[in-house]
RNA sequence: GGGCGGUUGGCUCAGGGGUAGAGCGCCUGACUCACAUUCAGGAGAUCACUGGUUCAAAUCCAGUACCGCCCACCA
């Protein structure tokens, strides 16, 4: 509820015992943290979101990992990037809901459980269908429970009450009611037509799930005797599909093969009239310009051999062995037909060219082994009708892809679609709703189990053996979790969902179909925008895989270094929709980070002790108004990045605030102040720090959420969670252009003078004097205001500034920043050459510079169109590079 | 055969019309009272190539080369 908003008139009023004095332990240690991190945000119930609270909802439903094993680095990303945009958008005030679940992934389960059987020396068929479904149910139970604990691990701020998987028994009526209104519609069709065919997994695969590779194979020229003289010759790549050849096919405007159509020929291996027909499908091109047509075993034979009323024999079983209609080659597997075929037709002299020949051949996405087109019957989605809206609503701009280059990928596969193949010979999944009635052949679709045959009466009934694609409940996914086909109150409130995040690999596979399901069903869209992100490659750009070991387990990466430290490594810096490397190295960066943090909050709290009442206040500091309206910029960025889902320049972005602005420059400057004696100064110092950390813990929480709310919970004024607590406002911190431009003078000559020390050595403890040539008035007052910050971050023993030009002490090392001139007394340990030589080599660069920028301005055409603004900035830079360049011209001649 | 992405310091990557950025690595110094999982300083890049547009190109356009990916029913 509204618990964990932060405003500043609260903060004035609690007084909260957990802040002051406790302290963080001196070591950051996540391993030892984090899990109780996560175990309080369950105990305050801290991801629940509620229906109807008012508050605008956003929704993101998880991509249910599939339950065959565990998270990789690839899931790891996912929910990172989820769990980063969910907490950002809970805590600037909407109902977040993150909805998880797994996914039963029928094919992919089904191989995995087969191959644990075969360890036992078991099979599926041993164990019958009932037996094994249930083993797959364990296995669900197991890898389930190590895949949840994987995502507690990361930090995944899901609404556990609402964990779904697509085999429950909501998602299961969902899928019923989808088929049952498909079929009513006439959008589903059972039918004998060729499909893709894995004799190994030995079922039918869709398009999509068909991976073409390019192998090298071989282009055979076969030929076949006409009847009553002559012969044709067709090539082919396959000649173990000859026995279910039943025709030759070549283009009707092909002139060498005019005289040849509606001549039979003989089937070179059986007994068989081969017609030849002219069909359009046949390129003339392509080998002989005739086609062998084999109706049966191609999709392009399959469409001749209708339109020329062919007959299409199968020849080849689903275990890819050749069949009785195949002959003499009965029983041969697909490769030992080949080869016999290519002996046969040897021995008859039928074969007259064997060409190398290398083309793409399909292969399943699962097992890999090579697809056989077959004819077969199976159940259909049709396409048309679902895809056209689906690409509709992209064209009209209701849909959204980020980066948008992906938008076409979806556009294309759905205007060049065929119907879906859904039916899958395999034993997990979703049983089709239909049953064949024995008596009369009649098919029953239904969202229960009929008692009698709608045809006849007939009681003899089964159902249809086999199961749905995964992908068909997957495409539910969005609606069929939030309680669809119910009115849900969830459905009503969570639906449509926000965001949809994923790899750029299923954008087929499932957000094109989630989109033309949610059309179809709901009448809306899934989700307006689609943030697709690349794959984690291994270091050496690699795909990881398990098999070859160049796979790294998330939960070791976790151990080593924390969720954070993993989480910051995959977010930051990267591009949407690019792949990234996993290093080490970046993993380690991310600690290291996390550790930065960490010990700023335990810097601030050592400081912050006595401050019971952090009030909203202007500050009056130099410092602290520099690091408030850096903060205020910080905050607007991150906004603006997270706005365009550009999650990796935000967190980018805020570790340089932090890291750099934050530590390296705010708090050096304000320890003087923390550890002085004036009470007012520490106090205002107090109150900078602590507002300025504050809002840094809200904006890094969604890259960094475990140590943020381990900072959080011994934070002084603190309420609540942090995971709850509400996100920075700009307008809550004053811009101040004002301080930040007098701070870049000051922080230059911290630079210079740090630099010169470096060059020559100076000892650190060695307390130096530094003189300041200043001209500007401006500058000159920077500096003044800034005396007390070079003084201490430059380690000096004094700092005199003056305004007009003097010859600085002998023995000065010299630099020239904007504005100023510094000049350090180094005494003895100046070495005048090598001083000769550092002046020599600044004038060199600034030489160069001022003739661009000399050249610029010569050039009528520049100062013409160039506008006016780039002009006078190119006018002052020139004038800067003369001034440097004179001071140390100067400086050199003294030099000697 | 179509399409998409990449080519930026030794490595990995951001950026993207107005004088090149980060992390890691490297070199020099420092265990400075939040942090050596650190701090300070430094070296290191004609942003793949060729043309074009523009006052101005790493950035936009066209083409080339190489790398990667996706799609595709020339048997």
């Amino acid at each position: 509820m509204g618990e964990g908003a932060l405003t500043f008139q609260e903060v004035g009023r609690v007084k909260d015992g957990m802040g002051a004095g406790v302290q963080l332990s001196p070591v950051y240690d996540p391993a030892a943290m984090e899990p109780d991190i996560y175990a309080l945000w369950l105990r305050g119930d801290a991801f629940r979101a509620e229906a109807d609270s008012g508050r605008p909802p956003f929704t993101i439903v998880i991509p249910p990992p599939n339950v065959t094993g565990s998270l990789h680095l690839g899931h790891a990303l996912d929910n990172f990037l989820q769990d980063a945009v969910i907490r950002w958008r809970r805590m600037a005030g909407d109902e977040a809901l993150w909805l998880p679940g797994t996914d039963h992934a029928g094919i992919a389960t089904q191989h995995v459980v087969e191959e644990r059987l075969a360890k036992e020396g078991l099979s599926r068929h041993a164990l019958g269908r009932e037996a094994f479904v249930e083993r797959i149910w364990e296995w669900k139970e197991e890898y389930e429970a190590i895949i949840l604990h994987q995502l507690r691990r990361l930090g995944a701020s899901c609404d556990w009450s609402r964990l779904r998987f697509t085999m429950d028994e909501g998602c299961s009526r969902a899928v019923r009611e989808v088929f049952v209104r498909l079929w009513e519609r006439g959008l589903i069709y059972r039918g004998d037509y060729i499909i893709n065919w894995c004799p190994d997994c030995r079922t039918a695969l869709s398009d999509i799930e068909v991976e073409h590779e390019e192998v090298a194979a071989h282009l055979w020229t076969v030929h076949y005797p006409l009847e009553g003289g002559g012969m044709l010759s067709a090539v082919t790549t396959r000649p173990e599909t000859i026995p279910g050849d039943t025709g030759l096919a070549v283009n009707p405007d092909d002139e060498r093969y005019r005289q040849f159509h509606g001549r039979v020929a003989r089937h070179p291996l059986l007994d068989r009239k081969l017609p030849v027909v002219a069909d359009p499908a046949v390129k003339q091109g392509f080998g002989t310009g005739v086609v062998k047509v084999t109706p049966a075993h191609d999709p392009v034979d399959f469409e001749i051999g209708r339109r020329h009323g062919l007959p299409s024999p199968v020849v080849m079983d689903e275990g890819g062995r050749m069949t009785a209609a195949a002959g003499p080659y009965q029983g041969l597997d697909r490769q030992a037909c080949r080869e016999a075929v290519l002996a046969d037709l040897q021995a008859r002299g039928l074969l007259s060219r064997t060409e190398e020949y290398r083309h793409a051949v399909g292969h399943c996405y699962r097992c890999a082994s090579p697809i056989e087109p077959l004819l077969s019957r199976q159940w259909f989605v049709r396409m048309p009708p679902l895809a056209g809206p689906a690409a509709a609503a992209l064209e009209r701009g209701e849909l959204r892809f980020v980066p948008d280059r992906f938008a076409r990928v979806y556009l294309e596969w759905l205007g060049g679609i065929r119907d879906w193949c859904i039916s899958r010979q395999l034993w997990w999944g979703h049983r089709i709703p239909a049953w064949h009635c024995r008596q009369c052949g009649q098919t029953i679709v239904s969202r229960t189990t009929p008692e009698t045959c709608d045809a006849c009466g007939h009681r003899e009934l089964e159902q249809d053996p086999d199961v749905l694609d995964t992908w068909f409940s997957s495409a539910l996914w969005p609606f069929s979790t939030l309680g669809w086909p119910a009115a849900t109150a969830d459905l009503g409130y969570f639906f449509p969902t926000s965001l949809l995040v994923t790899g750029y690999d299923i954008i087929f596979f499932w957000v094109a179909r989630m989109v033309f399901m949610s059309l179809e069903f709901t009448g809306k869209l899934p989700f307006d925008r689609v943030l697709i992100h690349g794959l984690v490659r291994d270091a050496h750009g690699r795909k990881m895989s398990k098999s070859k070991g160049t796979g790294v387990d998330p939960l070791e990466a976790v151990d080593r270094h924390g969720a954070d430290a993993l989480r910051f490594s995959l977010l930051a810096g990267n591009a949407p929709g690019n792949d990234l490397r996993f290093h080490w190295e970046r993993v380690e960066h991310g600690r290291n980070f996390a550790n930065k943090l960490w010990n700023a909050a335990r810097f601030a709290l050592m400081n912050l002790g006595d401050l019971d009442r952090p009030v909203m206040e202007a500050p009056v500091e130099l410092a602290d108004r520099w690091i408030l309206a850096r903060l205020r910029r910080a905050i607007e960025d991150t906004d603006r990045l997270l706005g365009r889902l550009d999650l990796g320049e935000a967190a980018r972005r805020l570790e340089d605030f932090t890291w750099t602005e934050l530590c390296d420059w705010y708090i050096e400057l304000v320890k003087s102040r923390l550890h002085g004696q004036d009470p007012g100064a520490r106090r205002r110092a107090q109150l900078a720090l602590w507002r300025t950390l504050t809002a840094t813990l809200q904006l890094l929480h969604p890259f960094l959420p475990f140590v943020t709310e381990a900072i959080w919970q011994h934070w002084p004024a603190r309420t609540g969670l942090l995971c709850r607590a509400s996100w920075p406002h700009p307008a809550d911190y004053p811009a101040d252009a004002e301080a930040e431009r007098t701070m870049g003078p000051i922080m230059d000559v911290i630079r210079a003078i740090r630099t010169i020390r470096s060059e020559f050595n100076v000892p650190p403890a060695s307390r130096a004097t530094a003189w300041l040539v200043v001209a500007d008035d401006q500058v000159a007052r920077a500096l003044e205001a800034g005396r007390d910050h070079v003084v201490q971050l430059a380690g000096l023993e004094e700092l005199i500034v003056v305004r007009e030009a003097i010859s600085p002490p002998k023995g000065s090392a010299t630099a020239v920043t904007a504005g100023a001139e510094v000049h350090v007394p180094l005494r003895e340990l100046i070495d005048l050459d090598r001083e000769a030589d550092r002046i020599r080599r600044q004038l060199a660069g600034i030489a160069r510079d001022g003739e661009r920028s000399r050249q610029k301005l010569a050039d009528p055409q520049f100062l013409n169109r160039a506008p006016a603004e780039v002009v006078a900035k190119e006018r002052e830079r020139e004038q800067e590079a003369a001034m440097r360049a004179e001071k140390l011209e100067r400086h050199l001649r003294t030099l000697g």
